[in-house]
DNA sequence: CGGAGGGTTGAGATTCATCAACGCGTGTGG
DNA sequence: CCACACGCGTTGATGAATCTCAACCCTCCG
């Protein structure tokens, strides 16, 4: 049970721009939902949810890491997505019925703001912007979703470590040459659908495209190396082809809207 | 633009159960959306959305098949969805902001409902029970390309068919012993990440447990061929699961909310 | 100092995609 | 009415690619 004021010193901001559940909601409603959330400290490796749980609560990170994941009878683990602070897990999950179909685990110890599932769903009915920050936090996991699926049909284990590696490289800005791994290379790897052994030996193969790993550290040599990787609505949140400069994808102006038809 | 007396003539019902854009929408609601709704026909093979197209609309499918999927370069293609009547399509590209990660594409000749952009965005704002609605349909499409993910992760050829056949299984009914591949072979093969040929042979190995494969027609020599393939959460939707009677996923009545803390 | 875990490297085995050929049903045109 | 072509599905042989297994190095930490 948290107030308002409390929740804002914890320093989780209902930004613009980045996709939130508490983004734009209302003094009133933001305080309607957090009555009844809770704080929840994890240790590292702690499993949250499992396979087949009744699905309790909405989970944002304010502290810490997790991974989603599903697993076999045989105990192999594919993950779904990894998580960093500011990220919420559960939301869509929670409006697909019946027992979760994903494990929720902690990376490291972790401090998670919990809501529990009445609140949320009675609040969605309630409280039309916070019903639109759901639709596009799940549909932005759909998305990703999507990434991953074609990446492990039609990809390369190249071109999937290419892709991922520029996507950090957008989400660390597209001026910075140098950034960092965001996990530990052996869970990268499961993410990314290969084994640690290949992730290893793909790094090394990206150095003749201009792009050095060193331990955590990625280096670009080339200021495009990455580019080759990127598809047409990836494209669109690269600085360059807001700038019209992409040479891939040029996007003259801006390309209207569907005329099929 | 249509009347409500015009769509309840087309046979689309705002039917409990299976989830739909319009599940108990008001009158006001339906006729607020449907005023703004445009039919349209579409030849087969046609391409309705292409990568990188901005969004248009939303499309319910009246009659005929869709497929969405991606291409790469090289022009391979990754079906993320198969789509039937009653199915909609682009309602979470909508909220993803950006040019439409996915094609469209109908299977065969069909008839479209479309609701424009705009409408469905204002009309979010303005009805909860729509909003809802929207919220389920994307976190299915999730659930689902999660399984999409594990299967192409951690599952063999023969898992992955298994538990196709066993969807459409119970898709079909638990107690129906025979039913129809709902698509082409190749496409199914596609969308579960396989050539044609692999899923020809899976299908010649899965003969071994019982399961057959004439043409269309799928037949199960064993009650239970196919339930060696479910999971924790595929379970739940089959009557088996339902009367506690399901031998590999025992229910015990219901198991509790997730009491782990 | 020694153990544990992450990461790398190498050799071998497995598996699925690829390429090619064929059977079969259907629709078309002579 | 028949011949033919076309598309779908099947079957077989081949090869490439990744997983598996194993050994090794390194850092971190007790």
């Amino acid at each position: 049970m948290l107030s308002v004021k409390e929740f804002n010193a914890l320093g989780i901001l209902r930004q613009d721009g980045k996709a939130s559940i508490f983004h734009q909601l209302s003094e009133d409603s933001l305080q309607n939902l957090l009555q009844h959330s809770v704080l929840r400290d994890v240790d590292e490796g702690r499993l949250i949810v499992q396979q087949g749980d009744a699905v309790g609560c909405i989970y944002m990170i304010l502290k810490g890491s997790l991974r989603t994941f599903r697993t076999d009878a045989e105990g192999k683990e594919a993950t779904i997505r990894m998580l960093k602070v500011g990220d919420t897990c559960m939301e869509a999950v929670m409006f697909m019925g019946g027992p979760s179909p994903i494990n929720v685990q902690a990376l490291s110890h972790s401090r998670l703001l919990t809501l529990p599932e009445k609140i949320v769903k009675a609040h969605v009915l309630n409280d039309a912007q916070f019903a639109t920050n759901l639709l596009r936090i799940v549909a932005k996991h759909y998305k990703n979703a999507m990434h991953q699926i074609d990446a492990m049909n039609i990809k390369s284990p190249v071109q999937r470590v290419g892709y991922y590696l520029l996507l950090k490289h957008l989400e660390a800005g597209f001026d910075k040459q140098q950034f960092a791994l965001p996990f530990r290379k052996q869970l990268i790897a499961n993410y990314l659908g290969i084994t640690p052994e290949t992730f290893s030996r793909t790094l090394k193969h990206l150095q003749t495209v201009g792009v050095e790993v060193d331990g955590e550290k990625v280096i670009l040599h080339d200021q495009l190396a990455l580019h080759h990787f990127c598809d047409s609505d990836t494209a669109a949140i690269c600085s360059l082809y807001q700038e019209d400069k992409c040479p891939i994808y040029p996007c003259h102006g801006r390309r209207a809207a569907n005329q099929t038809g």
